[in-house]
Order: structure tokens, then C-alpha cells, then sequence
DNA sequence: CAGTGGTCTAGACCACATC
DNA sequence: ATGTGGTCTAGACCACTGA
């Protein structure tokens, strides 16, 4: 039952998309387009509504909706601009949600290796391309108050980030997502995390000061940019130190 | 530097809190005071403006709000109602975030122990109440297609939950935050959870299949109503299954 | 059918940042 | 002083639900 005939609906309507929506998808796609840079100053509401031919309300609705998904920064008196990453006064471990009973003053990474390598059957697949395809790896200590908390091994994709362990070799960040930000004008927006137990392997006995047997967090991490696309894959192992995750029903 | 004289602004000034924003904090309240009860459908749009003489605009604003924060649901041509946790179409382990590559199709809750108890001095502590204030306790054995994922220890206050432990030895319910709902008409809205690692301990090898030295997942979990009054807090063990959160930004 | 929420408009005034 | 986003109003029409 419910069922339609959906030969004219599908081909004549056009689907029926609010205006507010047409608008905001517009505008993501003119972000992606690299029209306006993370940090820019986009247009005001009332030139936006214009240019659209749209009520101010209407415009606003669209705006709105980007700074509740982050992609844009409203300011009262300054202006609207592009998200980004760019780090300086953000927190350490923006995308980590660490519990600690100390404040988290300091954050360092240490950089283990890097080299370029090619992606695996199994990343080309997440990552949609072929397998071999270039990619950047790293292996990385991350430290928080001079204690070590974790190691990562990550990958990200070369195509989108070109020489991308080159320049990781230069510059060693201590923000990954800073970096891609700064370098590549990639936002990432958005984070996937699989979280199981494992035992300590040698490099957590090495470099975390975990014993032989002891458990350790295993966290997958994929982390998608504004368009979507996924940029890098990490494994981190935690040790010694509780790992936190919110819900809001 | 930006020092103000706070004196005459404190005591003379109403701090200038927005209408619909002074309007969402007593619907809010009303909800609490029980005016309202879960799944019940509250005044419409307009009639909500003119009682608290706003334009519909406002009064939109603030129950928008409300619909965000996933205190009320609306429905076109139906109106808006309370949110309720009453189980039937949701769908299982709402409030657990399991990565499983098979679909999760039932959600079985087998209850090892069921007691009524009293809170330990740092239950008191986190609930607000004095050490030994009656608590029910559990454990559970929580299992999906038939497979024990994992077992929950907890704890619920009876002071807002009287009898708890009584009603659950009677119903035995799958889903706890479902029978908070229907028994005593508290919804839990929010829960924070602290994730580590930690190895099998007897009930783990004995019920979820573990071996010795097998790390499982520990969760710690506190459950808060609408209110923001925690009710529950349980420890978890997961064992052999991955465990997942997702973080956007 | 009447009533609901969803979209959209076209104004107004304000607090605030910047120059 | 100008322009920005934040609040607020008072309408309009539409899509949908339920009786």
C-alpha cells in the first residue's frame, strides 16, 4: 500500500526543496568551490538575500543552519565568516575527548616516522580509489602535560593533500587539522571513531609505559573534510588514561 | 580594562534575556512541574503566542529550540508533543552506539541481580544526596541477536525512583530508560560516559565468554533527566565487540 | 473540514564591531 | 557613522493530519 506511480512525479516536480535549503546547499558548494577561503568574510545577510532573491528571513534560516553545522562563524557587528582550523587560541585536542583529572595545559606530538607510502586494498576503499595510490604515514606520540597519552598511526590521502609527508616531515604539526587547514585548505568537519579494547603492543610498552599484557584503548578515527571526503585514517592506541564520549540521546 | 560599575546594572537592569529565550526556560518548566507529561501534546504555536503575548514567530523560535534539544517533537498537521523513552518502535540500544557489521534485530536484558541498596559515599556524592540514601541495584546481562555484549552495573536513586528495585525484579525491562519513563515519569535526556581499558574479570570470562587476560572495554556511564538530575550510573563491560562514538568537530 | 506546523515575506528596532 | 548580526512583529500561503 502507499504506493505512487511515480513516473510524472519524479520526472515534473522538482522534488519541492525549500528555498532556505536550495540556498544553503548553494552555499556549501561555494565554499567547496574555494569561492570563499576558511577565515573570509562572506557577504552580509541582506547582500546574500539579494543576490538570491530571497527574503532576509529566509537567508537568515540558511545561514543559520551553516553555523549550526559549524561551517560558518556569526559575529554580531563583524559579520559572517568561513570555519577553520587554523589553531593558535583553540584548545588542545579539539577532536579528542580526553578525561583527565588535570586540566590539559600543553599538547606535543612527537613524530615517530613519517613516509610516504601507498594506500592498502582496504584504505583505497574507504578512501574511494585505487589501491596503491599514494598516500602519506605517519607514526606519532601524543603528549598532553609532558605525559604520553597515545600513539597514532595514520594515513592521509595524498591526491587531496599533495606531498603531504613531505611537509610533515617540515613541519612537524602539532595539529594535524591545523595543518591540512593551513596547507590545504581542508576543513575537517567531521570524525567517526570505532573504539574496542586490546592488549598493549610493543611499541605502547616502548613508548607508553605500558607492561606486557596490560589493555589499551584500539580507536579507529576517519576523519571526513567539509565536502565529505575522507582524508585520514587513524589507529590510536591510549593507555593508562580514560577515554570519554558524550550522547544527547 | 572594561571594568563596569555592576552595581546599578545588576540590581536595576533583567540582564535583557530574549523573549523566546525567557519563554523556552518556563515551557521548560512546565514540563518539570509535570504540567505536561510525556507524549502529550502541548498548545499549538498560536495558541502558546497569545498566552504568553509574543508573535508567532517568537513562540516558534523557543519551541523550535525545544525540538532541537529533543525535548518535545513536532509533527505537521499534528501538533507538538513531549518527548517520551517509551520503548515499542525505537529501535534497540538507543542509547548504546555499537558497531556491529550485522544489523541489531533484538534486545534481550537478563538480569543476574536485583536488590535494593544504598548509595556508597561517592554515589551520594555525584547524585546530591547523603551517603546510604536508598539506590536499587543490578546487574545485568545485555545481549543483541541472542549474543551477550556485555554486563551493566548499576545503580538508580530510589528517592526520585521509589520502589525501583522492587518494580524491576516485577517487569524485568529491557530497556531501563523506557521503564523510568512509564513508572515514574522521568525521562532521561542526556548521558555522559568515561571509556577504558581494562581486562576480563570473572563474570566477564563466566558470562560474556571471555578468557583471562582478555581486555574488555569499561564504560562508565551517568544517565541525567530532563532536569539535568542524574538518576543512574552504571559500569559496563563490553567484551569482543567494538564499541563507537561519532564527534562533529 | 478545521487546525497544525513548515515556509516565506517585509518590515522594525537594537547591540555591537569597526573605521 | 556605518554596517553587521540578533531580536521581534504581523501578516501570508502551503502541506499535512485527523475527525
Amino acid at each position: 500500500m502507499k504506493v505512487k506511480s511515480n513516473r510524472l512525479v519524479d520526472r515534473a516536480e522538482p522534488a519541492k526543496i525549500p528555498l532556505y535549503q536550495k540556498m544553503k546547499d548553494d552555499l556549501v558548494q561555494r565554499v567547496l568551490s574555494g569561492e570563499w577561503r576558511p577565515g573570509e568574510l562572506v557577504p552580509s545577510e541582506t547582500a546574500l538575500a539579494n543576490e538570491y532573491s530571497v527574503s532576509v528571513g529566509t537567508a537568515r534560516k540558511a545561514i543559520e543552519q551553516l553555523a549550526q553545522e559549524r561551517m560558518v562563524v556569526r559575529q554580531r557587528g563583524r559579520g559572517t565568516t568561513i570555519a577553520t582550523n587554523r589553531g593558535g587560541s583553540t584548545k588542545p585536542f579539539r577532536f579528542l575527548k580526553f578525561f583527565s583529572r588535570d586540566h590539559i595545559r600543553t599538547e606535543e606530538s612527537i613524530y615517530l616516522e613519517i613516509m610516504p607510502g601507498k594506500a592498502t586494498a582496504q584504505e583505497a576503499k574507504s578512501f574511494g580509489l585505487e589501491a596503491g595510490a599514494p598516500v602519506a604515514r605517519m607514526v606519532r606520540l601524543r603528549a598532553a602535560n609532558k605525559m604520553p597519552m597515545l600513539i597514532e598511526r595514520a594515513a592521509i590521502r595524498e591526491d587531496l593533500c599533495p606531498k603531504a609527508s613531505q611537509l610533515i616531515t617540515l613541519h612537524r604539526p602539532v595539529s594535524i587539522s591545523s595543518f591540512l587547514d593551513r596547507m590545504f585548505n581542508i576543513l575537517i568537519m567531521r570524525i567517526d571513531e570505532k573504539i574496542c579494547a586490546a592488549l598493549a603492543d610493543e611499541e605502547d610498552i616502548k613508548h607508553l609505559g605500558a607492561a606486557a599484557g596490560d589493555p589499551v584503548l584500539a580507536v579507529e578515527r576517519l576523519s571526513y573534510d567539509l565536502a565529505g571526503r575522507l582524508i585520514q585514517i587513524s589507529q590510536l592506541h591510549v593507555a593508562k588514561e580514560a577515554y570519554y564520549a558524550t550522547s544527547t540521546k
